[in-house]
DNA sequence: TGCTAAATCTAAAACGTTTTCGGAAGCCCG
DNA sequence: CGGGCTTCCGAAAACGTTTTAGATTTAGCA
């Protein structure tokens, strides 16, 4: 197990004197004379002193961690997203002198228990939650525990006060709408998933919303649902629909990754895009920009995003805010060349 | 901040019985009486009782982390490289009873300088390396520290012992070069980068002696280097070689991200894959099955070598073998469409 | 019954910090 | 010279756990 770590005893033991003298010199207290601060600084570099932190974790009751849950998915991940929040997150806590700490639920226990147990084996000083349900028990666990957390994500309808940071996807969808209304399309295609993730809720809302505010009868829509892992059911209902007697001529999907399974079965029967139909996305996945003709899509700035989640979690943590801190950040846009015109 | 955490002493005060009686009842030791077992278990599980990690590292001198150094990257990241990596180290960890800690090297801070803080602070029991560099400060500073690690890659000439998982990039970029060959190819363009990767060495020695092996003179190979953040020199370097007098018609790219900008490039230029020349990569991004027509290219499984390191760690650092563990694994063609017969 | 051996439990130390409280100098002033 | 401030430092307790070494009880047996 390696060489030594020094600890306060032996710096004490080398400069003669106390271990309490020490640990206040390198704290910068004013009452340890400046000499013997910089005496004390000079001997713990030299002998490259770095604190134990389990035990100033028992001490102080704080542990400099804080974690994340991160359930173990399907086969392969489509995207980077993962990547790109722990980055986000890393970058965040390294400025307010915390890390990371990822705690892995396999498939086959709960995210639950994991997160109990983080929380209660007091290994972090709160967590971020990603991924949030429209009834989420883990959110549940935390209120009632009490324990300093922000999510990813809002809740559905949120009786109580949470610290949330979530991409607006219903203006982004409201948006998309108005733009593709704009370029004449009336049939629309919605591409999503059945599972109970708040995100899809508000997207969807956000489109239905402008359609209702538009108030053009000519104007349909239908739902196209699949599985969120069933990539073969996917391919089929967006064969299903592209072959269907009345096609929508827009398609909106819920995420890139749909779309993207869209595109390439339109390619397949040999429509083009956007000529015979348009399509649009959410999420800027690398796949979008290689894919032809190239996907109009949004982009959310996961890393940025997940640097303000670490900004509000520590606020969280030391100050414990009356009012719930929430932040609803705008997805940008990114014009590529998946939509057009309607076909006439 | 929260409820209370229960510990070993209430729970002792709870059954009338010491703290060391807990302790050893929790702990399954034999001299304690079976009943006194079951109802210390019963009470700790009535109680939400977990042991407080800080209190246990001390003692153990454990910490039950395994701690990955994260560099922050250029702006965006292509690829899920980083969410498959800590996806399989959680999932491996976990089976071990470990965690994962990722600390983060902003980009002003040196990575060596964050990992000695990890090291010297007790906070990790062994440590993960990747992207390991020719020259590896960081694998000096671990091997005279005698900390536990493995590297994900190999060293260039290790004169020392160190565990380390790798992909066979060389045997991979032979057998690109026999395929190629095979179907009539004799001029090769390597597009590659400057970086001191020990990866680049591998790939490329393991396409310069299929070559050499060939013996065949007609065969020319040119280099095509650009700097591995640069995008714009990179899409250059592309434009430069295609539109160049005699330009090669296959290209190999030490990864994907290379691969796909010269697909785009060559588009752009009005030149077909496969029939203009061939391309193929290395890594299998996800956006690689997107872009047209299909790039061919090598899957190396990040997910489960990921999950083989932990395995291969966990034992470094419980019985310190004599030998160092080292597995090459093999990384598998994906045949997509962006290869085909030399152009006559 | 009395002795030893086995079974079961506990006190105390240890891990490395931080912090509270008090003590020892040194100084100023009357 | 003695009292009262400062200024600086140290002893000790505390955080929650594990472990060692010993203490106590029970059982076994003559």
């Amino acid at each position: 197990m390696g060489a030594q770590r020094s600890t306060l005893k032996q710096l004490a033991a080398e400069l003669n004197i106390s271990v309490a003298t020490v640990s206040r010199a390198l704290g910068g207290y004013e009452d340890i004379s400046k000499k013997t601060r910089e005496r004390v600084a000079q001997k713990a570099q030299e002998m490259g002193y770095v604190p134990n932190s389990a035990g100033r974790m028992l001490v102080s009751g704080r542990s400099g961690f804080v974690g994340l849950v991160v359930p173990i998915r399907g086969p392969n991940l489509v995207d980077s997203f993962l990547g790109e929040f722990v980055t986000g997150l890393g970058e965040g806590l390294k400025g307010h002198g915390s890390d990371l700490f990822l705690a892995t639920a396999l498939e086959s226990q709960s995210e639950l228990s994991v997160l109990s147990h983080v929380v209660e084996s007091g290994r972090a000083d709160g967590v971020v939650l990603n991924r949030v349900g429209e009834k989420d028990e883990r959110v549940e666990y935390l209120l009632k525990r009490k324990f300093p957390f922000v999510t990813h994500g809002r809740l559905l309808n949120a009786d109580y006060d949470l610290n949330w940071l979530d991409t607006d996807g219903g203006a982004a969808f409201a948006e998309m709408f108005e733009m593709l209304y704009e370029l004449g399309h009336r049939k629309f295609g919605l591409l999503t998933i059945s599972d109970p993730m708040t995100f899809r809720h508000y997207r969807e809302a956000g489109l239905r919303q402008a359609i209702e505010k538009k108030g053009d009868p000519d104007v349909v829509l239908t739902e196209i649902k699949t599985e969120r892992f069933d990539t073969k059911g996917m391919r089929r209902a967006c064969q299903k629909s592209l072959t269907g007697a009345d096609r929508p001529t827009a398609y909106i999907a819920l995420f890139d990754e749909i779309a993207l399974t869209l595109m390439k079965e339109a390619a397949n029967l040999g429509l083009s895009i956007p000529r015979d139909l348009s399509v649009v996305g959410f999420d800027n996945v690398a796949a979008s920009a290689y894919a032809p003709p190239g996907l109009t899509t949004y982009d959310q700035d996961i890393r940025g995003s997940a640097k303000q989640l670490t900004d509000m979690l520590m606020q969280v943590i030391v100050d414990q805010p009356e009012e719930p801190l929430t932040r609803l950040v705008k997805p940008k846009l990114i014009r590529r060349a998946s939509h057009g015109p309607a076909p006439s």
